[in-house]
RNA sequence: CGGGGAGUGGCGCAGCCUGGUAGCGCAUCUGUUUUGGGAACAGAGGGUCGCAGGUUCGAAUCCUGUCUCCCCGACCA
């Protein structure tokens, strides 16, 4: 058993910020650009983004809801109209001062002072003051609503501290912004988002996530109510994988959204926005990869199966070639979570031994190793990537399987390969949401051991607002613990507020977080 | 943005203190022998030592500045 090795050098329980960094560059999804913050998606990882992007984009459109696109500079005087906004992102915008280039006389480039903006561009950190400005255009009457847009685009926000996929100054998202009627509606959409993250999230990407509302502290800025979903990483933090704001008529009334109902009268709208990021990616790493790489859920899995021909550089290649091109169209024939099945036959010169850790590694689903051996007696050598050890002998647990079984049952594995992974994750999680501390002196004993991530807890509280949260907010941070949300549904409270012993109103999740 | 650490072939590192124009492992390429489960041996290619200045006869090594990355903190949709 202790003869396995692994793939990567780092393993989790050793160095789990090591860990991550490895995955990244092992599986060749990413690599860092010179710019600060910045990365380069390398084609499995953007594989990966496109399709989180594809079966979202199906979510949203099933929605009702049409996509757009909007600048990626903004006046700043769009930017000003909404105070807590401004406040919000003023520390971390990048401003666009200048239109051209001169020459400094030295060999290299200056802004040209005589092409100064009259009036600087911000780059988007988030798009609610230009699409409002667009909203207020396109919306007139009670029969214009709701208006339900989306568009996918890079954002930048100058981030202090940087980590590839979970905090990079530009990301690629999706943000939702619609207009409505009245606050039951725009409500009933907030959470309509909210859910439809829910079910991305588990459903396509395998990560169990708790959907909750945010505090008063965490809310964003400019919003009445912001909603989220909660991913628990392997190192027990959570992970904030998407969100749902209700605005209120707060950017209604900073870009004069209004109309007219029926009865004529002038009303502000109620709007929304939701989104979800390249963040993604990193808590699917950080809830399904393993020390020997990243594990993708077979829905996401820019190739769910990989063929590898066990090439031997003899004319007798040819026909095994000949023979893994026929497994690859026949099991691309074959469908799995309701799409074709996404078969690669990798034909690169090399050992097919060699190629297979370079999958293991990115974390194709399903491997397949064929030889002319196996070739001759109709069988396919398949490795699952969700267990790829036979932890009795400490080697690599392939399946010797009949070419037709397999190419018969794949669809069935891959659906299996993605219930595993999830299951493990929401067991992984479920084991580690603990309930019942009940004072601070519990709590501080049990966050005491600051080298071991003990997972989250669920306490009670008695919500309080303004200074009393910044109090709590101020004895979480001792602990470098912070309020996730308010789960949807849970129990109602029965005990007193954990903080303030007053009688609390209602169950929180705390937990360190990324 | 503050504190700490680091940037040397694709990857991981040594060399730096005590300046004398680069080395190891893995990977790559070639050859040979092998090969049904991450092959062995031999040989070869590949580096303006992050970048820019400075000190010096001479700088990976010393000094200054700057960029980028990592960790901790502050901040954070």
């Amino acid at each position: 058993m202790s003869a396995i090795r692994h793939a990567l050098n780092t393993k989790r329980e050793d160095d789990f910020a090591a860990w991550y960094q490895e995955v990244i560059s092992a599986a060749d999804m990413a690599e860092e650009s010179g710019v600060r913050g910045c990365m380069v998606i390398k084609p499995w990882g953007y594989g990966i983004w496109e399709r989180i992007q594809r079966l979202m984009d199906d979510r949203i459109k099933a929605a009702g809801v049409q996509n757009c696109y909007f600048p990626i500079f903004i006046p700043l005087a769009n930017f000003e109209r909404e105070a807590a906004h401004v406040e919000g992102f003023a520390k971390e915008m990048a401003v666009v001062t200048h239109h051209r280039l001169i020459s400094d006389g030295k060999g290299g480039l200056i802004p040209d002072p005589e092409a100064k903006l009259e009036e600087p561009l911000v780059v988007r950190p988030t798009s609610e003051t230009i699409i409002g400005d667009a909203m207020a255009r396109w919306i007139q009457s009670w029969r214009d609503l709701p208006l339900l847009t989306n568009q996918w685009a890079n954002v930048v926000r100058w981030e202090m501290r940087t980590r590839m996929f979970l905090r990079t100054s530009e990301f690629l998202w999706q943000e939702g912004h619609t207009a409505h009627a009245d606050a039951e509606d725009a409500l009933s959409e907030t959470h309509r988002a909210l859910e439809m993250y829910r079910a991305c999230a588990e459903e396509d990407l395998a990560l169990p996530v708790i959907a909750g509302e945010k505090p008063e502290n965490e809310r964003f800025p400019g919003a009445v109510e912001t909603w989220s979903i909660e991913a628990m990483m392997q190192d027990g933090k959570a992970l904030q994988a998407g969100t749902s704001h209700y605005l209120g008529t707060n950017f209604a009334h900073a870009a004069g959204i209004k109309y007219q109902d029926s009865e004529g009268g002038e009303q502000y709208c109620h709007t929304t926005s939701w989104g979800v990021s390249t963040r993604l990616i990193g808590g699917v790493i950080m809830t399904h990869g393993d020390d020997d790489g990243l594990r993708v859920p077979p829905r996401i899995a820019p190739h769910q199966i990989v063929i590898l021909p066990m090439l031997r550089e003899v004319p007798e290649d040819e026909v095994l070639l000949a023979y893994c091109e026929e497994v690859r169209a026949s099991l691309a024939a074959q469908s799995a979570l309701g799409e074709p099945v996404r078969v690669l036959l990798d034909k690169r010169p090399g050992k097919a031994a060699t190629k297979r850790w370079d999958w293991v590694r990115k974390g194709a689903p399903v491997i397949i190793e064929v030889g002319s051996r196996d070739m001759a007696e109709g069988k396919l050598a398949v490795l699952r990537r969700d267990a790829i050890w036979n932890l009795e002998n400490g080697k690599t647990a392939f399946a010797f399987t009949p070419k037709e079984e397999f190419i018969g049952n794949a669809g069935a594995l891959l659906e299996e390969i993605q219930q595993v992974l999830f299951n493990e994750a929401r067991e992984r999680r479920d084991a580690n949401i603990t309930r019942g501390v009940s004072s601070m002196d519990e709590l501080a004993a049990f966050y005491a051991d600051d080298q071991r991530y003990p997972g989250w807890i669920e306490v009670q509280w008695s919500k309080p607002t303004g200074e009393a949260l910044e109090k709590v907010v101020e004895q979480l941070k001792a602990h470098k613990l912070t309020i996730r949300n308010v789960p949807k549904g849970s129990e109602p409270a029965d005990g007193p507020c954990i903080f303030t012993g007053a009688d609390a109103v209602e169950r929180i999740l705390v937990a360190r977080a990324y």
